[in-house]
DNA sequence: TATGTATGTCGTAAACATACGTCATAGTAT
DNA sequence: ATACTATGACGTATGTTTACGACATACATA
């Protein structure tokens, strides 16, 4: 009775765990790409090609506080490192893990090829 | 006054439409991808090479009615195609959708290469 | 030691996403 | 016509994400 109660309870937004591992590995990596604040950020990442030791959020229509919390994100994912450098944090990509997450990426985008309704109706 | 109490409170959530045009579009499509369900779908409609003419939640861990709200995120977004046919309702990927969306993630995934902290620090 | 600057942490409000039950609708078949 | 079946639409409870202000912390420098 408890268990089932918890169970249920549990159900909401966690399905997720029903889906096969690689399944949830893309929606991951998928939904760490979903904002564009985030993308914003792996952009200028890049762009800057060294670490940024500033105010990311100098350039980005964001405050300083929700920066952060974007960058939080994407350091827990394991997408960027942060190394304290004095008073200032520098953050750049740990490009080993963003190739591998790449590659995942990609290998569902050419996974997901069809030929439709050669026969049974006209879309 | 009352034009900034509105500015306000659209404020949140809505800061996406001060970045590009394509990290909006990136993030768009990454969000679709950002759940399993969806990942689930498109694998399974790309798998049997043809409409789905029938219930797709009996292949996976969810309702009638939830495959059935994400079938029309996926839908509404263009990345599949439905037509009613008879009593059911036939789901196809819309390959030239899909494959345009595809060409912008991979764009964005190969833009993103760094080379980090060459001289500023040790991560 | 005090002061300034840069960052992380906490708390919170509002918007959004997920999941599902229930009802309505529309075609199929008896 | 009536019962059956498959789907869409609506409503709703719960969890998650986004955004930010306010406070705490930590280092550099005067």
């Amino acid at each position: 009775m408890f268990t089932t109660y918890i169970v249920l309870t549990l159900m909401t937004y966690t399905k997720a765990l029903a889906f096969s591992q690689e399944q949830q590995e893309v929606a991951r990596i998928a939904k760490l790409l979903s904002h564009p604040a985030r993308i914003a950020i792996l952009e200028h990442l890049a762009e800057t090609k060294s670490c940024i030791s500033g105010d990311i959020s100098k350039v980005l229509p964001l405050s300083r506080t929700t920066v952060s919390q974007h960058l939080q994100e994407l350091k827990s994912a394991g997408l960027i490192k942060g190394e304290i450098e004095g008073l200032t944090v520098c953050y750049c990509i740990d490009q080993e893990v963003f190739d591998e997450a790449r590659k995942v990426m990609e290998q569902l985008l050419h996974r997901i090829k069809s030929v439709c309704c050669s026969d049974q109706c006209d879309c």
